[in-house]
DNA sequence: AAATCACCTTGATCTGTGTCAAGGCCGCAC
DNA sequence: GTGCGGCCTTGACACAGATCAAGGTGATTT
């Protein structure tokens, strides 16, 4: 559907482990990710774990198909996930952010590609690592099926979408979503209150790939509403939302 | 989109506990369930957290919205798992057979509706008791995890499905699914060798709502694909396939 | 500041699938 | 057997969104 980012390999940053143990204790996305199920006390054995990537922006690190041998769990930036037909036909199957797991997949080849949005940050566990992990901390299993209830609800808020919505209606389920999610708001909180500033890291490719349409309908469809004045666009990567509500009736086909 | 069947609570049949431990040992979901991360020995726990219901065709079993109060695995029969608009557009997000679970939301709300297709059995478990019983068995809990990652897997593909492929695509792929399935083959598999023959329980409006489209446009693409003799259709209710790699082909748009 | 490039917007037209409508098939009730 | 009701098929037509085509915009390079 789109040109796509050539395959490179990133090269794990070397650290020492106490500064790993560091990295951690830090990290921005441990509260909000797996990593949340372990104590302060056994961060080493975490951070021991797992080694710190960076990926540049439009980068594949994860290819379909591969043998899954990693996970990952992103502490910064976006990434996409997507699936491919023979033909390059694409669909992007969700965005992870900032404390999202990736490769939850039971089998031993990834379902789907990965590529970084703009730059990523990520920890990387073997699958052996994260195997013991796991077997040592029962607690992260319970979060890990946490997580994947929530995608599998999430996923089905999707297909509902992609199988039945409107383009109109698409964009607004898609735009509303964000706004539910803090982290996809625009560091600048100023404005008027109630009204909400989204950052759209991802092109108008990637919004077409995600909810099943083509970039000229993304294009259209955003003017359309901008003109309606249930969305404003400042520019090609923020998006403002003066009423959250009303948005959200076009989302659901309420008008 | 459709007719859909009333809301009837369905009554549990009340058996004896030594009757439980039968049925689950004779139970055929068992081998393909999560219940068979449970011991032999420890049967009778598993046997005393759950109650047997049989749901007739049509009813509605689980309700979008309704507190998620029981966990069920069905042991015999399909049900259609769906989600609506408020207009009453339907997304069928799956079929249930014999050993799929439902309610793995984290959520205290379910996030879909289920409903019968043909005559459904399942058991059901109480939050509490499940909650407890995964406590006991962490294999339990191992199982769900990969049943869930499994399940994300398919959503993956089905969004796939849903946002770029066309209506024979679509089709080619569905049947193509339940080929792999060996519990969707028709009982009576005669015939010549390589020929399979499905059963489909579900009426076409539920595969137009699994597949987001409509009746029309599913009944006319078999029509299509038959005349084409990349499929049978004998009856309403079952297909053959004379040539699954040629259908898969064509699920891939590969012609 | 001009050129380049990637991305986005807008317009004109086309088409796959939806909508509307009519009739066929088949099992069930009486 | 006849009539009825639910489901399925087929045909004619409509339309939302795709495709094809032509600029526009803004960041980066030189």
């Amino acid at each position: 559907m789109t040109t796509h980012g050539q395959t490179i390999r990133p090269r794990p940053l070397v650290l020492d482990p106490a500064r790993n143990v560091q990295f951690c204790a830090n990290c921005d996305a441990r509260s909000h990710s797996v990593c949340n199920a372990i104590d302060d006390k056994d961060l080493a054995r975490l951070a021991s774990s797992a080694v710190q990537v960076k990926i540049e922006p439009g980068h594949t690190f994860v290819d379909e198909g591969d043998t899954a041998e990693s996970f990952r769990n992103i502490t910064a930036g976006t990434a996409k996930l997507f699936k491919l037909l023979p033909d390059g036909r694409r669909q992007i199957t969700g965005f992870a952010t900032s404390g999202d797991f990736l490769g939850l997949a039971v089998s031993h080849a990834y379902s789907f590609s990965a590529e970084a949005v703009d730059e990523v940050k990520l920890c990387r566990f073997s699958r052996s690592k994260l195997r013991i992990l796991l077997d040592d901390f029962p607690a992260m299993e319970k979060r890990l099926l946490e997580v994947a209830s929530n995608e599998l609800v999430a996923a089905q808020d999707q297909m509902l979408l992609l199988g039945r919505k409107t383009a109109r209606e698409r964009l607004a389920s898609f735009l509303a979503a964000r706004a539910h999610a803090p982290q996809h708001h625009c560091p600048a909180q100023a404005g008027p209150r109630g009204m909400l500033r989204l950052a759209l890291p991802m092109t108008r490719s990637d919004i077409a790939d995600y909810l099943g349409l083509t970039i000229e309908t993304v294009s259209r469809t955003l003017t359309k509403l901008k003109s309606e004045k249930l969305i404003d666009v400042p520019n090609a990567t923020e998006i403002i939302i003066p009423n959250l509500h009303a948005l959200e009736m076009v989302a659901s086909g309420g008008n």
